[in-house]
DNA sequence: TCATATTAGTTGCATATGTAACCATAGTCG
DNA sequence: CGACTATGGTTACATATGCAACTAATATGA
């Protein structure tokens, strides 16, 4: 194998995978923009959990999504100004924030579920539900490889 | 489908790319920090490519990287910083700047490679390489699916 | 040739992430 | 009870990205 061959033989996986999911980003804020809603897709995908719960912690709202608790902070910073969201004191423990949705964010999550759709569809196109579940099981694996080590024995 | 399966269903894909991408881009900067190398996935992804073309225009960087020009110009600011690489005018159109890896750049860049494989390995350990196909195919078609449509006919 | 369009690259603004340092509160144990 | 530790969250700094507006240089065409 030459060195140019070899090259392009390592570097392929981390960009496609890079390039897919800054396509996916992009496209999905393009169609909610079009849709004249003003939401990210880290946004949304931190909007989702809380409608889910009702009343998610920032740590719970991190393990759900995967997102270290800074990300967590920041995000919900971005949402509160917004007025989607409103943090609230734990009335037990008092480190804990719970975050709500407002009325507003409550309509945006229910407007931008189409879009999801719409995304998800456009995404998908033409690839067989079988290739998919491949595909999410060779995501789940690597996640898995990569699973920090801090808390195994050595 | 409940609400909840519905949200799960719909968040399952983007979330797990993300991930997965995040993970594989810490574990490289990981390996390469344990080994005394200051170097991001994404320098390197330009990197490589400086190495390959000899001299490359920072328009064919972005085109092989996938990147925006924005994107290109940032990361030759950071490697040029680092002192790994030299912006030089084209003498012929002086609108091109082709970047060029000096000598520690050229080192980096053979320092790295084992680098890049052992990440690889990390990454794809126990995963077949019939996935692995399946998985880049999938990904390509993602990319294809998303592909601008500003040039095509409406 | 001169006005106009195109191209290569840069810069400012907003979003997103990782690390590390930091606060405040809660839990633990001598 | 009081010192130490652990936990939830925030902040500062560095990296990375997208978009839009911009500059400088080249190409086009009446």
């Amino acid at each position: 194998m030459t060195k140019e061959a070899s090259l392009e033989f390592h570097m392929g996986m981390g960009m496609l995978i890079n390039s897919a999911h800054r396509a996916m980003t992009k496209r999905f804020v393009q169609n909610a923009m079009k849709s004249g809603l003003d939401i990210s897709l880290d946004q949304w995908m931190v909007l989702g959990p809380i409608w889910q719960l009702e009343s998610a912690s920032q740590k719970e709202l991190g393990e759900i999504t995967l997102k270290d608790k800074t990300s967590i902070t920041r995000l919900v910073d971005i949402l509160e100004k917004k007025n989607l969201v409103v943090r609230v004191e734990d009335q037990i423990d008092h480190r804990i924030k719970r975050v709500i949705l407002t009325n507003a964010g409550k309509q945006l999550f229910f407007d931008v579920l189409p879009i999801m759709e719409k995304t998800r569809e456009e995404v998908r196109k033409d690839i067989s539900d079988q290739d998919i579940e491949t595909f999410k099981k060779v995501l789940s694996s690597i996640i898995v490889n990569l699973e920090d080590e801090k808390d195994k024995p050595s």
